[in-house]
DNA sequence: CCAATTGTCAAGTGGGTACTTAAGTAATTT
DNA sequence: AAATTACTTAAGTACCCACTTGACAATTGG
């Protein structure tokens, strides 16, 4: 019937936090090292490579390292977790309206 | 430092919770009272309570009281908030892929 | 009225987690 | 080879937050 996706709790966890939230935005605009991610925010390069490894385990991030330099990119699929579990919501919700507005229109004499 | 738009942040935090996301996906079923809410979950009332006053509090979910019952429904709007951060994300990502591919394919006879 | 229902508030607790510092490793530069 | 760059790892700390308990309304049904 329904099955649980074990991915949307990290996923969800993991954008529950602004410094995430602005990693991910960085990233959007195109791959990154993590020493050039971690200039913009002001924590310390340790506290950013910690949410990378959030970020990693949720699927949202994918990161590759050549030579010293993890270059980071976001991975789609990640957000289409959140973005689907939204759109699901909504759907049910819209779906019982439509329910409700053709009781409305029902044609009944009350 | 950053100006952002301050909704962001209590929405994703809210969504962040899986008893909360458990509330909202039982809300957009239709508008329940608050015990009937809890009934599914394993945690206390007052524990709802609390969830729902940050539900409140971020923009998700609305209620109201009548007599000795508070009704809850979810309120569409909160979720666009973070529908909407995500499309944002999206966009600027493909923005950047479509002019990756202008890039290749731009000068040549292949 | 009495009692059950339905929710509210306050305080405390335990676990989680965001962050720091500090020391270490490995690749590159000079 | 020495210095610099770019992370990595470990350990500690302080704060946050989900949850509970327990006492307390307020409404409603018998």
């Amino acid at each position: 019937m329904h099955r649980k996706k074990p991915g949307i709790d990290r996923v969800f966890h993991a954008l529950g936090d602004p410094s995430r939230r602005a990693i991910i935005e960085k990233l959007s605009e195109g791959p990154i090292s993590v020493s050039r991610l971690a200039e913009p925010l002001n924590i310390t390069l340790a506290a950013v490579v910690q949410h990378l490894q959030v970020l990693e385990e949720s699927g949202l991030v994918q990161t590759e390292k050549t030579g010293r330099v993890r270059t980071c990119r976001i991975e789609p699929a990640g957000l289409s977790v959140a973005a689907e579990w939204i759109g699901d919501r909504r759907s049910t919700w819209e779906r019982r309206l439509d329910r409700l507005g053709d009781l409305l229109a029902e044609p009944g004499e009350n």
